[in-house]
RNA sequence: CGAGGCGUAGCGCAGUUGGUAGCGCGCGUGGUUUGGGACCAUGAGGUCGCAGGUUCGAUCCCUGUCGCCUCGACCA
């Protein structure tokens, strides 16, 4: 009747004691992914890829709603395309995996395996480009990318990842800025409404920006362990790349002019996210709406008489609103699935035996209270939209609580450092504007900037740092 | 890139003072069970990381090599 894995072994290590170990034991035992035998990638199974098809759907609906168009781009990429861009290619570098060979020959050029597609895109955009007419472009694409790193971790840094990246270009500075801004509200709503992970909307530091950008605008999520995890970036590009790959186009009193750009992402690094702001011992823990499974039916006692009818008919009166899962294996005892499922983080549990069918009702277990509940079984599709939406809410508000505790105040740099070693959240502090401090900070800290949230705050006058005037209230983090 | 550690069944491990291997979990089959990780019975599963060397004989000793983990260094 399904073909899932049971491999999950009791013991997981405690969160609180090793979050890295715990992590990895969640995606294996979780079923998100597995290692794969090539070096520094993942092979992501079914229940993880459900997670990531929903945040798809999510995203993808979104960005139509504001004129996207979804297009695809070739995963190789002519080396002198990547040169185009000075800052660009220096970025992406040390990084970048070539193929030199194919076909039992020798390349003449060698190919990049794309880590990113602003150099192929922006060619194919100045053949395409002509009038003001055609403007803007606003295409997306949903496709892997390829990036050497030397340290891996199941979604949250591997070699190869999915993701999406959006690339536009537009007749006017101010409109392409507006698209920057408009993605980057998108991303805090997916993190926030789908994924119930409260954001810092903000824009990075020049020593923090992406590789040829004029500016990177962020969403900051704090981890379980305090950490902060970078969850999807926007970037203007002004006209960085549209200069040197000659994106040109007759403006309205028929001068050529270059295009303004910008270019947004974001990865199955949210699946990681997911697992590091909600997760508990017990497993991983979903928010509602983006769990694959939304509610799990436990049958109690399936081999008497009429159970398992009962059961069915309930999954069919639930499909339609719901996405619900019937365990019905009849190799595992009621207990084993109660915790299979809470490993899988499925945030209602639904439980019925014969005593609940002669009484005409059923007990709800919620995932992140582990309150039961009592229901009749007629009224069970509203309880359960009722309680999905709490469960949504509640999550939310346990990590806007967290953040809240864990983020503090800095005025000097002793505070700094004693917050960061105590707290392991955020740090604000006002900051300088001088690369230097950042550099200083790190070393002394382990943090680095995170944004200068758009939600401004005055500490002091002086920079936390070096003491001379201040030009921003920064966000200071360890990150993922 | 530097230091240390580990490679034996899907996973976690034991073991052979050198004579080609075993335990627990998991998996298959049959049955009894089922409200917080059930039990009985019975099976399947291994070129002991790879390549050389020593030896009558190597999973064990020696050399090399590859892979993984931890801690540093580096870092979109």
């Amino acid at each position: 009747m399904n073909n899932d894995n049971n491999e999950f072994v009791k013991e997981i290590t405690n969160i609180d004691e090793d979050f890295a170990q715990w992590y990895t034991d969640i995606v294996l035992k979780a079923e998100l992914a597995d290692y794969a035998d090539t070096k520094g990638c993942i092979a992501i199974k079914p229940y993880g890829y459900a997670i990531w098809e929903n945040i798809q759907k999510y995203a993808d609906e979104k960005f139509k709603k504001t004129g996207v168009e979804n297009v695809y781009f070739p995963v190789l990429i002519p080396e002198s395309l990547l040169q185009k861009e000075k800052d660009h290619v220096e970025g992406f570098a040390p990084e970048v995996a070539w193929v030199t060979e194919a076909g039992g020959e020798k390349l003449d050029e060698k190919l990049c395996i794309r880590p990113t597609s602003e150099t192929i895109i922006s060619t194919m955009y100045s053949k395409w480009l002509k009038s003001w007419r055609d403007l803007p472009f606003v295409y997306n694409q949903w496709c892997n990318v390829l990036r050497w790193e030397k340290e891996t971790r199941p979604f949250l840094r591997s070699r190869e990842f999915l993701w999406q990246e959006g690339h536009t270009i537009h007749e006017t500075a101010e409109e392409a800025k507006t698209r920057t801004l408009q993605m980057l509200d998108i991303y805090a709503d997916i993190a926030e409404n789908l994924l119930a992970i409260p954001v810092i909307k903000g824009i990075k530091t020049e020593s923090e920006k992406f590789a040829g950008a004029e500016a990177t605008y962020t969403i900051e999520c704090m981890m379980h362990d305090g950490r902060a995890l970078q969850s999807a970036t926007s970037h203007y590009f002004g006209q960085n790349f549209t200069q040197p790959f000659d994106i040109k186009f007759q403006n309205r009193e028929g001068k050529e002019e270059n295009a303004y750009q910008t270019s947004w992402g974001t990865s199955t690094r949210l699946i990681g996210g997911l697992i590091m702001a909600h997760g508990d011992n017990r497993g991983l823990k979903l928010p509602p709406r983006v769990a694959p499974i939304q509610v799990v039916i436990v049958p109690i006692a399936q081999h008497k008489e009429g159970v398992l009818d009962k059961v069915y008919e309930v999954k069919e009166k639930l499909s339609d609103k719901f996405r619900v899962k019937v365990d019905d294996r009849d190799k595992y005892s009621p207990g084993y699935k109660f915790n299979y499922w809470e490993m899988k983080g499925v945030p209602l549990r639904l439980e019925i035996g014969p005593r609940d069918i002669e009484n005409g009702e059923c007990i709800l277990v919620r995932r992140d209270t582990s309150e039961k509940i009592k229901v009749k079984l007629e009224n069970i599709d509203e309880e359960i939209k009722e309680l999905l939406e709490k469960i949504h809410t509640n999550m939310f508000e346990e990590c806007s609580k967290r953040m809240e505790e864990k983020t503090t105040i800095a005025l000097n740099l002793e505070e700094f450092k004693y917050n960061m070693d105590s707290n392991q959240g955020f740090v604000k502090a006002m900051w300088c504007g001088d690369e230097e401090c950042e550099n200083k900070i790190r070393e002394l800290t382990g943090a680095k900037s995170r944004c200068i949230p758009f939600e401004k705050e005055h500490l002091s006058d002086k920079c936390v740092c070096c003491g001379k005037p201040a030009k921003h209230m920064v966000i200071w983090g360890r990150q993922y």
